[in-house]
DNA sequence: TTGAAAGCGCTACCAT
DNA sequence: ATGGTAGCGCTTTCAA
């Protein structure tokens, strides 16, 4: 069993009360007493139990990040810098995978809710009476998807997409396709519209595909159609499903970016590293991470009263590489 | 505040004692007595309050997941697997990331040990000293790190790197370079190991670089010395480096596989996303995230009263892909 | 089969 | 500035 904090008062001559306050509030004890606590504390290797601390409390000092899919490189890095920054604060952070299955989200959410203190639920798909009746009960931060009156964050990239097709239009393409992302979510809503409102803007035909899933498989499945439809630029809904697609069009003998171009999202490790590397909207995942946990402990923090409603967007931009080229052909003379 | 187990017995008039034998032994509490019970419980909304059941029976029902980097696929895919696991038997799970570095390991896997039932460290780089420390304080499994009776999942990667060499061999190449992975890594020393054993057991030259952080930037640099030590064939630690290199040999205007040939290892989705895709050593991550759940949650069981010390270990295979080819010309002869 | 009551380790209020 | 003590919500003997 681990040391207590009577033992450590008894070995130090002083009350349970004493001990308790040199670890919580140090200043409200003489600096002697508390030097002599502390080292007794040490050499007893005494460690606060957090459980005991979360009962009596009434709050865990932890959060849970509930993510669609840890692994896939968009969450992970999201994963990545929203735990770190939350440790930085004392906070324990557990995790959990919805695996793409939004019907598990509202029970997960709702039970992992009632054991920590704060909820950042990622690119949830559920329902937003769902959302609200969870953040009603747990003070919640939601990642692209934003909600009435709730803190959240919120990657539009409406920029970023817009520069891609201002990109493709630059380079001579006049028919674009989009694929777009999984039906439900937000993030996908937004850059197809984004993708639609900036072909029109630019007098350019648009193919829509989808709704796809995140999945490389995807992709290869949507280069078909693609090819069929006779366009020769295409925006996929991320990197993912980018790469499947040139994956599919380089088995079918269509050359990128030679007979097509093809422009992925959230430049994750899996733009840079392709062959050629993927031109692609680039989303400062860390950046969403660390503030969406801001977001959320501020929201824990004892000082706020009115827990303060944010909505926080990050700007996002086209990195071009190599995998987007000028129009080589005019549509429809491709022989494939 | 949420129902406690006292307003339940209350309101089906049995005593607090009742109330939690229904959820914890349902089988000591009469069948009449346990539906009402379960009733009166479902209506008032009631759940336990896990922080104050682990404080009482002295257990959280919960582990911490520690790895290197999240963001890394390879560990994103453990981490996934095994989350995944521990939930279904109804463990949650910490995770923390230690972003590759080893000296905060130990605090880290301390600090956690304290507040959970198990840890599952990852790849861990720490001391064997501070492993077993570890290890005596609180119930751990390891996975890629062996250690003398510990529980431990191991990827000794062997077999597939042996047949990646033999592979290569069989293509024409006389002359492989490894491209080692980071220092202090147990799975970089054994998969350097298998190459080097291989190579001699061909009669192939060898030409060992590293170590390098496993990193896309790593294998970029790696990919100049590679091309002036005149072997026509790589075997890299892993995906991401493989294609650091790839990228690189294309910008220097090297044909893969025309003029090298490149193997990387893991088969993440990096691999088969490439272009061309990658040959890579498929590693069943999803298994090893599943057993050494399994392990460490079998250590917990309380049943249990020998902990059994496994050491499992998992079969790896070459996936062969279009990034391999034949020998194009003799060694030293490229112009580049 | 059920109940009473003593903790689990810590905090926080009320005294002193 | 410090101590006494009543909980936090649940489990678990021990009795009945």
């Amino acid at each position: 069993m681990a040391v207590t904090i009577a033992e450590v008062a008894a070995a130090a001559g002083v009350s349970t009360s004493t001990v308790s306050r040199c670890f919580a509030t140090p200043e409200l004890v003489r600096g002697d007493t508390r030097l002599k606590v502390l080292g007794v504390a040490a050499s007893l290797g005494y460690t606060p139990n957090r459980i005991a601390r979360s009962l009596a409390v009434g709050r865990s000092r932890s959060i849970a990040l509930i993510v669609p899919d840890i692994a896939n490189l968009f969450f992970g890095r999201i994963v990545k810098s929203a735990q770190s920054r939350a440790r930085t604060k004392d906070y324990a952070v557990f995790l959990a995978d919805t695996d793409e299955r939004a019907r598990e989200e509202y029970d997960l959410a709702v039970a992992m809710g009632k054991q920590v203190d704060g909820l950042l639920l990622v690119s949830p798909r559920m329902s937003e009476e769902q959302l609200h009746d969870i953040a009603e009960r747990t003070p919640t931060v939601l990642v692209n998807r934003p909600l009435a009156g709730r803190s959240c964050v919120l990657v539009p990239s409406t920029e970023g997409m817009w520069q891609a097709v201002q990109h493709l239009y630059a380079l001579g393409h006049r028919h674009c396709a989009h694929i777009a992302g999984a039906r439900g979510s937000w993030s996908s809503e937004r850059r197809s519209l984004a993708v639609r409102e900036a072909c029109e803007e630019f007098g350019m035909t648009l193919t829509e595909f989808g709704p796809y899933e995140p999945f490389f498989s995807s992709g290869v499945r949507a280069a078909d159609p693609l090819i069929a439809s006779g366009a020769t630029a295409v925006v996929a809904h991320n990197d993912i499903v980018a790469l499947g697609v040139v994956s599919r069009l380089n088995e079918r003998r269509v050359s990128v970016p030679g007979d097509i171009s093809v422009v992925g999202a959230d430049d994750t490790l899996l733009a840079r590293a392709a062959s050629p590397p993927l031109t692609s909207v680039r989303i400062p995942l860390e950046e969403v991470g660390r503030r969406s946990a801001d977001l959320l402990l501020d929201l824990l923090a004892p000082g706020e009263v009115p827990p303060p409603v944010e909505e926080v967007r990050v700007e996002t931009e086209l990195i071009v590489r190599r995998s987007t080229g000028p129009v080589r052909q005019e549509p429809g003379t491709r022989t494939s």
